[in-house]
DNA sequence: CATGTACCGTACCGTACGGTACGGCGTCAA
DNA sequence: TTGACGCCGTACCGTACGGTACGGTACATG
C-alpha cells in the first residue's frame, strides 16, 4: 500500500450543514463507544432517519470514513509562517510542534479514531487506515519538515534526509505515548507534563541534529513555554 | 487504567495440547482476518466444536484473551546473560535488542495481536489491551532496564532515570514504525534495514546516554550484524 | 461388557444489526 | 392551492452471529 506522498487526500467531498452536524454527532459517538455502535444508535443520536444515513454516505463505513474525512478536514488551516530564522526561534516552533502534536495524539478524539481505523486495517474493509495515516503521520512529516530544512539552510541543523530527521523527532517527542493510549494506558499527560516532554524532546533533538553554532545548545532551561500560538499541525 | 510494575500478568492459565492447537488457529485467523470471524468460523478452521470453545474459554472474548495470553507465554524463556560489561558488548546487546524488538513489532502476528487490542480498548469489553500492554511495551521496559542499569553502573552509560532512558530508546528505536504497520501501511522493513536501522538507533542512543569513556563512541560504522542469539523479547 | 468422559458435528434459538420501504410533515416555489 | 422535495420516525426484512442443546463416536477404566 505504501502511502506516497499526498497529504490532503483530495477528495473532499463537501458535506452540508446538516450532514456536519451528524457527523459531529457520529464523532462523539466513536469517542465514547468506539466502533460498537448501530445505525440505529447514530439516528437516534443524531435526531436524523437511518434513510436519510444511507442516502448521504452510502452504507456503515460511509458514514464512518465521511466522519474521519470530514475531522481530517477541520483543522487544515494555520499554516507555519516561516519567520527569520535564529536558533532560538527554531527551538521555540519545533517545541511548539512537539507540544502540540502531544496534545493531539493524546486527545480522546485522535485516540478513537486511530483505534477504528486501526481496527478496520485489520480486515481489508475501508480506507480509514490510510485516511488516517495521510492526515496523521504523513501530514505532519510535509508539515515539520521545510521547517527543518529551514533550520539547515540557516546552518542551525544538520541532518542528510529530513525524512530521517522527521522520523527521529517523530520517535523522540512521541515515544510510546500514542500505543500506550491506543491500548487502553491512560497515564496522566498534563499541559505541563506535555510543556517538559516537548523541550526535553527537542534538547535531545537538537543534540543529535544541531551544529550548535547558534543558540545556547543543550541549555535547556531557560525558555518559556512552547508557543500557544503555534500551528494546529493534525487532529488526527 | 495505569499498568503498575507487573509483567508476566500471573494468571497462567494452563492450557491442554488440544487447546492450545486450537488457540493456534485462532491466532493465524486474527493474523489472516483480524477480528471479524465468527466463533463458527474457528471451530471450522480448528475441526472443533462451538460447544467445546465455550466449554474452554466461556464466551467469545475469552477465547481472543485466551489466545493472546497464550501467544505472551510462548516466548516467556530467554533471559538475557549478564555478561561482563564492556562498552563493545553493551553497544551490541543494545543493538540486538533493537533489532529483534523491531522485527517483533513488524512481524505480523504482532500487528493482529495489537490490532485486536487496541479496537477492544475503545469499548471497554476484555482486558486485551491491558494484557498487551504489559506483555508488549512493559515487558520490554522491565528486560532493558536492567542491561541501562548495568551499563551506567559500568560508566558508560548515564541518566538520572532508567525509566525515561528507556522511554527514548523505545522511541528511537520504534519511531513511526508500529502505528505505520498498524494503520495498515505495510512498507517494506526487511532484515537488512532493521540491522542499520537498529545500528543508527544505538547510534543515537549513545550520543544522549553514553559517557564516552569506554568505546567508540558515536563511530557507527565497524560493528558487525546484531547479535543474532540476543534473548527474545517479547512476542506482542 | 458397562459406564463415564471428552469431544465432534449439527441443528436450533433469540436477537441485534445492516439495509429498505413507507407514511407524514414542514418548506418553498409556481 | 398544489406539487415537489427533503427529511424524520418507524416498521419491516433477511441474515449472521453468539450461545445452547443434543445425538453420535472414540476411548479409557472398572
Amino acid at each position: 500500500m505504501m502511502i506516497a506522498v499526498a497529504v490532503p487526500d483530495d477528495e473532499e467531498a463537501e458535506f452540508t450543514e446538516r450532514q456536519r452536524e451528524v457527523l459531529d454527532v457520529v464523532l462523539a459517538l466513536m469517542v465514547e463507544e468506539g466502533d460498537g455502535f448501530s445505525v440505529a444508535r447514530i439516528a437516534r443520536a443524531a435526531s436524523c432517519s437511518k434513510e436519510s444515513l444511507y442516502k448521504w454516505f452510502g452504507d456503515r463505513d460511509g458514514i464512518l470514513t465521511a466522519t474521519v474525512q470530514w475531522q481530517a478536514s477541520r483543522v487544515r488551516a494555520g499554516e507555519y509562517d516561516r519567520q527569520r530564522l535564529d536558533a532560538a526561534q527554531l527551538r521555540k516552533s519545533l517545541e511548539g510542534f512537539a507540544a502540540n502534536w502531544l496534545s493531539v495524539i493524546s486527545s480522546k478524539t485522535s485516540i478513537a479514531l486511530n483505534r477504528v481505523a486501526v481496527s478496520h486495517a485489520g480486515n481489508g474493509r475501508s480506507r480509514l487506515g490510510q485516511i488516517v495515516l495521510a492526515n496523521g503521520r504523513f501530514a505532519i512529516g510535509e508539515r515539520l519538515k521545510p521547517i527543518l530544512e529551514a533550520g539547515r539552510a540557516a546552518g542551525i541543523l544538520d541532518f542528510e534526509s529530513s525524512e530521517e530527521a522527521f522520523r527521529a523527532f517523530f520517535g523522540l517527542v512521541g515515544r510510546d505515548v500514542q500505543i500506550r493510549f491506543l491500548l487502553g494506558d491512560d497515564f496522566l499527560l498534563d499541559e505541563e507534563t506535555i510543556a517538559t516532554d516537548a523541550r526535553r524532546a527537542i534538547d535531545q533533538f537538537l543534540v543529535l541534529f544541531g551544529t550548535g553554532k547558534d543558540g545556547k545548545k543543550n541549555a535547556g532551561g531557560t525558555g518559556d513555554a512552547p508557543a500557544a500560538g503555534e500551528a494546529k499541525i493534525s487532529i488526527i
